[in-house]
DNA sequence: AAAAAAT
């Protein structure tokens, strides 16, 4: 169904157009008419099937723009929807000049209360802000005739149905009421009872749970060897934007140091991050700055990344609803995804849980082995020194590496490079903290060291504690390059690919 | 049990 027979106002049409849309998804085409005719709806749908303009197209259209009030209000699960709900909407009212804003935790309440004061009619937030601003009587909503409770089932989890509850409390009873969620358990269909008036049910094929552009593969691992394991796997899947999941804040962090550490381009996102952090971190990757995004389950639902390669779940999710959600990151807008989840053995249930939900049997995948991950970073390497050559335009100078990487073995070689490439080399060894807390660490009254860090990384808990100057010494060899010159007089970096054998 | 969300 084209969006011209959709009944939209042309100001709506010129605005999907130029977003480059003319054919309207199904959750589009079966919702825009019921949300026109004025009755409630329910769409069991996820971000990334035009859920947004579903209810955003219809809802615009409703707009009075000669009204100065809030005439539809919009509730997200997170800040980051929030944000990117109100971009989208923004986007497609742009000629009908409409004023959508976002309120959400985590950023200056003063300048939200001045976009208030600017008469928006609709308004995108986040529970906890908008009833900050209920309660400062900010947030007027008297004449909101439109609520969107989006991706209800998540805002189920997070308990935020009291709040809902009392923001609804200040909207005017007769409004109408639109509720999104990817699943349906029974809470979900108790509040639609309870807010929602003979709604109609518009439901997106449950086979579509999870799409089958998602190649869908599991990894045996232990804990211990997790980090290692998916390194290389980086290595030889070169994801062009990868999206990780740890379970917790703290691991979330630990992943990332770690990764940073090895030279990966990463960045953590979770919610102990200042707002301003968390937008930065998701709009470098949006923008494809940022190669490895490593997250808690806040960026699992409703974030709409385009062009995400990978999904690496590096803890398994518990609950099977978050595993269809995180790996719905990929695969998205016609593209292909591939989806890899590491489970340990203690684990095999919460496997068995995901693939009877999903009916999908994940293909278990061989960890690579040293050699072949070094070989791919060695590819990786190849394309860079080539790429360098031809952008300094010194293309002879490509040729002759190809053929310095030919005659030498790949794996002295990729070490090598290895050691050149990363950052920090002396920060390798990189520890991530087991799942449970180690039985009794010999607790001798000096807990100076390994927290953090965790450079050097003695698995061995035995207490030698004079090792404490043992560290390997075999970075001696000067690693600053201040030879008097200066090396920025070339502006790229460069690096020296100084061949030697390792002692 | 964790994460998210108001300060």
């Amino acid at each position: 169904m084209k969006f011209n027979e959709l009944n939209l106002d042309d100001s709506l049409l010129s605005a999907v157009t130029d977003a480059g849309f003319s054919e309207a998804t199904p959750i589009q085409a079966q919702t825009i008419p019921l949300v026109l005719s004025g009755v409630d709806v329910i769409g069991q749908a996820q971000t990334g099937t035009g859920k947004t303009a579903s209810f955003g197209l219809p809802i615009l259209q409703e707009i009075d723009v000669q009204n100065p009030n809030i005439q539809a209000l919009i509730i997200s699960p997170t800040r980051e929807l929030a944000v990117q709900t109100q971009e989208e909407l923004q986007r497609l009212g742009k000629y009908r000049h409409s004023k959508v804003i976002a309120v959400y935790g985590g950023s200056d309440i003063r300048r939200q209360i001045k976009q208030l004061h600017a008469h928006p009619q609709v308004v995108v937030g986040t529970p906890g802000r908008l009833l900050d601003h209920i309660k400062r009587h900010t947030l007027k909503l008297e004449h909101v005739q439109k609520v969107v409770l989006d991706e209800a089932d998540e805002m189920l989890d997070m308990g935020f149905v009291e709040d809902i509850e009392s923001i609804l409390e200040n909207v005017p009873s007769e409004h109408q009421t639109l509720l999104y969620s990817a699943t349906m358990p029974k809470p979900i269909m108790r509040i639609a009872e309870k807010f929602m008036h003979e709604p109609k049910i518009v439901k997106i094929k449950s086979k579509e749970l999870t799409a089958d552009k998602i190649e869908q593969y599991m990894v045996r691992s232990k804990e211990y060897e997790k980090f290692n394991t998916m390194t290389r796997l980086f290595d030889v899947q070169k994801p062009e934007l990868a999206l990780i999941f740890g379970r917790t804040k703290r691991r979330v962090d630990e992943l990332t140091r770690g990764l940073k550490a090895r030279g990966y381009n990463a960045e953590g996102i979770h919610g102990d991050l200042s707002q301003q952090k968390r937008m930065s971190v998701l709009h470098q990757f949006k923008t494809g700055k940022l190669t490895y995004l490593v997250a808690t389950d806040v960026a699992a639902r409703g974030l709409d990344i385009s062009g995400v390669s990978h999904v690496y779940n590096y803890d398994i999710p518990q609950d099977p609803d978050s595993y269809v959600h995180r790996i719905g990151r990929t695969g998205r807008a016609g593209h292909s995804g591939v989806s890899v989840t590491f489970v340990s053995p203690n684990e095999m249930s919460y496997l068995r849980g995901i693939e009877q939900l999903t009916n999908v049997r994940m293909l278990p995948l061989k960890p690579p082995t040293d050699a072949e991950a070094l070989t791919g970073q060695l590819e990786a390497a190849k394309q860079e020194i080539a790429q360098q050559a031809t952008h300094d335009k010194l293309d002879k100078f490509a040729p002759a590496a190809q053929e310095l990487l030919e005659e030498y073995d790949p794996l002295v070689l990729a070490q090598l490079l290895l050691k050149n490439l990363s950052k920090d080399p002396e920060a390798i060894p990189v520890k991530i903290t087991p799942e449970r807390p180690l039985p009794s660490r010999h607790s001798r009254g000096d807990n100076r060291s390994n927290r953090g860090h965790g450079r050097g990384g003695h698995h061995n808990y035995r207490s030698d504690r004079r090792g404490g100057n043992n560290r390997n010494s075999n970075h001696g060899a000067s690693r600053d390059n201040s030879h008097g010159h200066a090396n920025h007089s070339s502006q790229r970096r460069r690096r020296n690919y100084t061949v030697r054998t390792k002692d």
